[in-house]
DNA sequence: CGGTTTTAGGAGTATTTTGTCTTAAATTAA
DNA sequence: TTAATTTAAGACAAAATACTCCTAAAACCG
């Protein structure tokens, strides 16, 4: 079951990453961010670079740049990082595919999966960053050993 | 929120379909479906060959041929027709894609999407084909008007 | 100022997923 | 037996996703 794109999987390890790896407000280089979590570098810094125009995080350029959470991780939910990198409707789509689909012309599974996507978003909304990255070991989001 | 890839969605379809418009034995044209719903002959042939593979249908050549339940719809559950078409590990993949993750080595949202997960294959599991397609007009497994 | 470090942005490439086409095999009916 | 109908199977093509590379812009340091 795959849920979420690379973009947000890499994305979240990024965050997660600073979360438990960053001391407040010192910026962290993506270049760092990309070694650190085996993710390619320039790949990682289009999906920084639009958490950073959602005011997510700020970025600095320059040496000792990097970016920075602008909100406190506690106050980010994982709904507000996924609902940039996928896209405002993430948790208001057909299991079917069906463009039509909705309260007034509904598919066989509507009601289903609207009670089943409804504790999902409620489960994403009320999770920060900081709940789930605070005790984030860095080896937990790497790939190998 | 994209879980099922195209192949299970057509493949969805095509069952609520079976269920709401075959009365029990008699077998329905893969043509008739594909075009009663708007999917691709070939394609929607492939995948229905894997759910026949799978024992969950079966087909038969010729002038009347096609393909009919070889279980009755109300004892095949969701995840069942899921794990055929997406994959056994279906209910078991990591939210941040780490292929390591796991009960001896979590990665950070690891125990937080494991509930989730495990709660959304409860419902897959206590759902039968038969209960989404009892009352499923067709109107409402196609694309446009 | 000139060189270095770092993010920004866009064009281009590779891989995966999705969809198409062609031919074969099974079944029926004339 | 011949023709028609239907699923089976595999090669091929298009589209979407994931990734790479190059150049620019900002910030710093000597």
């Amino acid at each position: 079951m795959k849920v979420l794109s690379k973009s947000s999987e890499y994305g979240l390890r990024a965050l997660l990453y600073l979360v438990g790896n960053s001391s407040g407000q010192e910026y962290v280089s993506i270049r760092e961010l990309s070694e650190q979590l085996d993710i390619s570098f320039h790949f990682l810094t289009k999906i920084l670079q639009s958490l950073t125009h959602a005011e997510i995080l700020i970025s600095y350029r320059g040496p000792n740049g990097g970016i920075a959470f602008k909100i406190p991780p506690e106050k980010i939910m994982l709904s507000d990082v996924v609902r940039v990198l996928e896209g405002d409707d993430f948790f208001n789509t057909c299991l079917l595919g069906l463009p039509g689909c909705g309260a007034q012309a509904p598919c066989p599974m509507h009601q289903f999966w609207k009670e089943i996507r409804g504790a999902l978003k409620q489960e994403f909304e009320n999770t920060s960053l900081a709940s789930m990255g605070h005790t984030a070991l860095l080896s937990s989001l790497r790939l190998g050993p």
